[in-house]
DNA sequence: CACCAGGAATGTA
DNA sequence: TACATTCATGGT
């Protein structure tokens, strides 16, 4: 008969997701700075407008291929959503080239414009929507998945949702957890050990990118 | 040359 | 629900 201890809090996957932030902040530091600036606090409406159109150009790409199609852009002068919506398809696909996908992420950005601008007007009047009102919305839009739609709640909007990528399935793998977990799934158990604190998720999430990046190099 | 990088939509069974 | 395919560029 095998001599069992007591289970204590960290023997729970939970407990151990609880017990991160901490660990990786002594680790890497404040993430804010390192991580381009999606944790940087607090954020003017054109750099929440970039975080949109950031979270676009970054799906399935590596972050020098949407830098330098953000470049594009910047040197473009379109850095807002009505920006996107006054360039012509062609333009943006070329300034969007770098970042892969660019047909697809093209129509993805004049789609999510469209919405939020007409739904909305200005992106200050989405501040005032209720979270999971404005999540459903963005869902609708074509583009624009759980990834995504949490990416803009999280650190355009500062809401707290957890957001659920790559990284985040590796360490929960590494914590126990099967990785194949539905995306919804896995945000409840991320959100249920954590205080719902939008601060802590943007610096815990950025440092599991940072932890997911430095494993490998 | 093969493989990968912070997804999402679509089609099939 | 689960799994395959498509979309595309630039770095290693």
């Amino acid at each position: 008969m095998v001599q069992k201890r007591k289970k204590t809090l960290s023997d729970f996957p939970s407990g151990r997701i609880s017990a991160l932030p901490k660990k990786l902040r002594s680790l890497y530091g404040d993430p804010a700075g390192q991580w381009l600036f999606w944790c940087k606090r607090p954020k003017t409406l054109v750099e929440k407008e970039r975080i949109i159109i950031e979270s676009i150009l970054t799906q399935r790409t590596n972050w020098k291929n949407v830098r330098a199609a953000m470049d594009n852009l910047q040197n473009a002068k379109i850095t807002t959503l009505t920006n996107i919506l006054h360039t012509p398809r062609e333009e943006l696909e070329s300034y969007c080239r770098p970042s892969g996908f660019f047909r697809q992420k093209t129509e993805r950005l004049l789609s999510i414009s469209r919405t939020l601008i007409e739904r909305y007007g200005k992106i200050k009047a989405i501040e005032k929507e209720e979270t999971f009102a404005l999540r459903n919305i963005l869902l609708s839009i074509k583009g624009v998945g759980f990834e995504t739609a949490d990416d803009i709640l999280l650190y355009a909007f500062e809401r707290p949702v957890f957001v659920i990528d790559e990284y985040t399935r590796r360490t929960a793998e590494d914590l126990g957890i099967n990785r194949n977990l539905p995306y919804e799934t896995m945000r409840n158990i991320f959100e249920e050990a954590l205080p719902r604190d939008w601060r802590l998720y943007q610096d815990f999430h950025a440092l599991l990118v940072i932890h997911g990046k430095e494993k490998k190099g």
